[in-house]
RNA sequence: GGUGGGGUACCGAAGCGGCCAAACGGAGCAGACUGUAAAUCUGCCGGCGAAUGCCUACGGAGGUUCGAAUCCUCCCCCCACCA
């Protein structure tokens, strides 16, 4: 049933940045090999966005590797947690959740993470379910073995603290909590980003202090975003959602800068080892080769291998052929009075334009195209009829302009993404 | 509780009675260039069918003034030091 403590620890290794204590880690697959019981790996998300995005795909992936090994993974949703926020690598504190964005949330996390997840091998909790319940008196139990001292000791706490920004309270319970959950579930390793060692090692504290083995904690490293600079995060808009369509996961990738190649090839591909170093040694000599390659495979990977090949052809032609794209979201608009619609309202309705201000700078600076005619008036209106309509280099939209009075549909006024990141 | 320093647009940060829809930097957007990107250069970057116009906006509410982000009063919030 279990392999080989070694070939076991080469599999956990891989990729991984941190593994504290490997000693433990090794005693503990030896003695779960020798008495055939799994071990429990947990790790814990906190349903706070919606979407998960291949930068926590990178643990999860690691989390599935663990299945894969025979071992029970527990699939933590901080449903109590994300009350609070956690304040890791925060600059700021975090806005409190309602329990309905996070009841909400959490039905979409379900989903995505089986994308990667076996079901049937996954156990998934919520830490309401022993967090909820703490009484006050158990509360002061667990505070008292930590120190304030010690939590100053993060770095994004003395940041804050240096740079006069709040730290608020509650704040200080998060890592308390994420760390009970350890306790409660006895785990026996416990996976993160590596902005998460803190915590995880609290983790090992509060368990030592119940009287438990403390887990091992394994650290993945973090998946820096598009940008290049900050970490994936929905709330930088660098990610890659593991839920998003082909072309805009292929689109994203395409659009990272060169120096985050062998990263991502690293992190994200999901390739072996040997194609891994393959592809990283073109990196220099090859650029583009190698980040069409790694958007296929990553689109690949959560789409399959068509759907990959598909998006690479639907990228060329909008990206390289400055073409348009064969798939078009359709906005439907009515005219007014005057049969015609003027072009600011139609940007601004079909949301290529924030506001009809936004319209006529986007005009006036040669950014907007009608069926791939330059818009050089900004007083000129749409015909009721059909056309393309493309605002700076990839976001397209095919509209069509009724008669007046006619229902209006736009998929996305807010602010789609059309073509690709 | 006391004393002092703060709260300005997406973020950081200037302004401290009219020349302020508010310098500057970052982010973002558009254009040029390109390998898609980055870098670079140019422009934009509150809203209104555009306008030496109106509306909204410098933590909140009032007030002084012909005129307030700027002065006054009260309130809210943040930070530091001392308790």
């Amino acid at each position: 049933m279990f392999l080989p403590v070694d070939e076991q620890l080469g599999r956990i290794r891989d990729g991984v940045a941190e593994i504290v204590p490997e000693s433990e880690l090794a005693a503990k697959l030896e003695r779960s090999r020798v008495e055939r019981k799994p071990l429990i790996v947990k790790q814990g998300f906190d349903p706070t966005r919606p979407d998960l995005h291949i930068g926590h795909a990178v643990s999860i992936h690691k989390l599935r590797t663990f299945q894969e090994l025979g071992h029970r993974v527990v699939f933590v949703i901080g449903d109590f947690t994300a009350l609070v926020g956690d304040p890791s690598g925060q600059s700021d504190a975090r806005p409190m959740l309602t329990t309905a964005e996070i009841e909400s949330n959490l039905q979409t996390y379900r989903e995505q993470v089986f994308r990667i997840l076996d079901p049937g091998l996954t156990e998934i909790r919520q830490n309401s379910e022993w967090l909820a319940g703490l009484r006050l008196e158990d509360i002061l139990r667990l505070t008292s073995q930590y120190t304030v001292a010690r939590m100053l000791e993060r770095d994004d706490f003395a940041d804050r603290y240096a740079d006069e920004k709040p730290i608020s309270l509650v704040e200080f319970l998060y890592p308390m909590m994420q760390a009970y959950d350890s306790v409660a579930l006895e785990a026996d390793i416990e996976l993160g980003g590596t902005d998460q060692k803190f915590n995880l090692l609290l983790g090992r504290t509060l368990q030592e202090r119940s009287g438990q083995e403390p887990q091992v904690c394994v650290l993945l490293p973090l998946l820096r975003g598009t940008d290049g600079e900050r970490k994936m995060s929905k709330s930088y808009d660098n990610y890659v959602g593991l839920t998003m369509e082909p072309t805009d996961m292929f689109g994203r990738t395409m659009s990272i800068p060169d120096s985050l190649l062998a990263e991502w090839v690293q992190l994200a591909s999901g390739a072996s080892g040997v194609e891994r170093s393959e592809w990283i040694g073109k990196a220099d000599e090859d650029p583009l080769a190698v980040k069409r390659w790694l958007a296929e495979t990553i689109t690949a990977r959560y789409h399959g291998s068509e759907a990959g090949a598909e998006a690479r052809v639907a990228f060329d032609r909008v990206h390289r052929r400055r073409d348009v794209p064969e798939e078009l979201e359709t906005c439907v608009l009515s005219a007014g009075d005057e049969g015609t619609l003027w072009i600011g309202h139609v940007l601004a309705r079909s949301g290529l334009a924030r506001s009809t201000s936004e319209a006529r700078r986007l005009i006036d600076q040669g950014g907007v195209k009608i069926d791939g005619e330059v818009v050089q008036d900004p007083e000129c209106h749409v015909s009721p009829g059909s056309y393309v309509m493309q605002r700076g280099k990839r976001r397209f939209l095919r509209l069509v302009v009724e008669a007046a009075g006619g229902p209006e549909n736009c998929p996305s006024t807010t602010d789609g993404d059309t073509g690709s990141g």
